[in-house]
DNA sequence: CGATCCCGCCACGAG
DNA sequence: CTCGTGGCGGGATCG
């Protein structure tokens, strides 16, 4: 009486489910899906409810994905509830122009005055239709929209700023935010800042526009950029994979429902899956699951077929070791950025097999 | 233990 | 009040 579509192995993920894994939730796994999702060529509306409900994740989680992308100028909003895909090939354009406004405002702020703030704004008026005739205001561009200033939005942008203008390679997320918070080194901010940070980075990171590393010196953590050519399409670009099966983590966007051990409350029961199979989808949707949404850290399609289960930790090592420590600055950027994903993505596996 | 960073409470503005 | 947004930071996880 089964049926063929293998769904959900009753116990399969036992150990999983056990053991809660941050890493299958993080930001950058769901930017890495959300794009592979949408970066289709018939680009057209994203809606946040149907991103959640086709991510498996909670809305909150969509607003943040978005505001970040959108700093980059791959999506837009067009209105409630509605987005638009922009694609990979906007954000050079939108990087030169953050660099011109980087570069106007380091200058404004380094040299004369002693007022601190950054006071950017960038209002790019996309003549949003319908401009009453009368009434309305003809100056002031802002006023209730202060709060802007500590929106992710800007943040990831200024972050990115500091990258494109800094002449520094490497930036720490401290330093980034002690930058951003134009000083001022009250430990709270701070802190909420740093955290912001971590998920702006983590979103950069998974779309490879920059690369986690560390000082050479403090071997204190920190970014690279690595620029707009290496973003390429996340996970989906070259050589088509023919892997027929390859690792199919889950089954379904487990990413519902799965959170961690909090105030467990009247607990009942190991149920999985199953939590209100509400969504209604917009359009029509084949069978759920499926798909071929990564679970576990983004893999690199293609490739990495024949090095797979008898190299272990060994040849990663090797890899790994090459990647970080040999960098010239320049000879391939892109193998180079390419090589440090795969490795980041392969160690990620390893650990998780091991654990198993 | 400190570095990371997910989760979701709850404020806030617009119907 | 409801709803769409999205700051914010507690505290679980990771390394």
């Amino acid at each position: 009486m089964s049926s063929s579509y293998a769904m959900v192995s009753q116990d399969a993920e036992s150990l999983a489910l056990q053991t809660y894994s941050r890493k299958e939730k993080s930001l950058g796994l769901l930017v890495s899906n959300f794009l592979r999702l949408y970066n289709r060529d018939d680009a057209d509306l994203i809606g946040l409810d149907h991103a959640a409900g086709k991510l498996g994740v909670e809305r909150r989680r969509i607003y943040d994905v978005v505001n970040i992308l959108e700093s980059i100028g791959i999506v837009a909003r067009k209105g409630k509830n509605m987005y638009s895909w922009k694609g990979f090939g906007e954000v050079p354009r939108s990087l030169d122009k953050l660099k011109e406004e980087g570069m106007r405002e380091k200058l404004c702020i380094s040299s004369s005055n002693n007022s601190d703030k950054v006071l950017d704004d960038v209002e790019r008026e996309e003549s949003s239709f319908s401009l009453t005739p009368d009434d309305q205001e003809t100056s002031s561009s802002s006023k209730i929209d202060q709060k802007k200033e500590k929106s992710l939005w800007l943040l990831s942008q200024n972050f990115v700023k500091m990258f494109l203008c800094s002449d520094d390679d490497l930036i720490t997320l401290d330093s980034a935010a002690k930058a951003l918070l134009s000083d001022s080194q009250d430990p709270v901010h701070m802190r909420t800042k740093v955290r912001r940070l971590y998920d702006i980075a983590n979103v950069f990171s998974s779309m490879n526009l920059i690369e986690k590393t560390q000082i050479p010196e403090t071997k204190k953590p920190a970014y690279r950029w690595l620029g707009s050519e290496s973003i390429a399409e996340t996970g989906t670009s070259l050589f088509n994979s023919d892997e027929p099966k390859k690792r199919v983590f889950g089954t379904e966007i487990t990413n519902l429902r799965a959170k961690r051990n909090k105030t467990d409350c009247s607990s009942n029961g190991k149920q999985i899956g199953y939590k209100k199979h509400d969504d209604e989808n917009t359009e029509q949707e084949s069978k759920p699951a499926a798909s071929k949404y990564v679970f576990g850290p983004s893999f690199p399609t293609g490739a990495a077929s024949k090095k797979n289960e008898n190299v272990r930790k060994g040849r990663l090592q090797e890899i790994e070791s090459l990647a970080s420590t040999y960098k010239p600055q320049y000879c391939n950027k892109e193998i180079t950025s390419l090589l440090g994903h795969f490795t980041e993505t392969w160690k990620r596996w390893y650990a998780e097999l091991d654990r198993k």
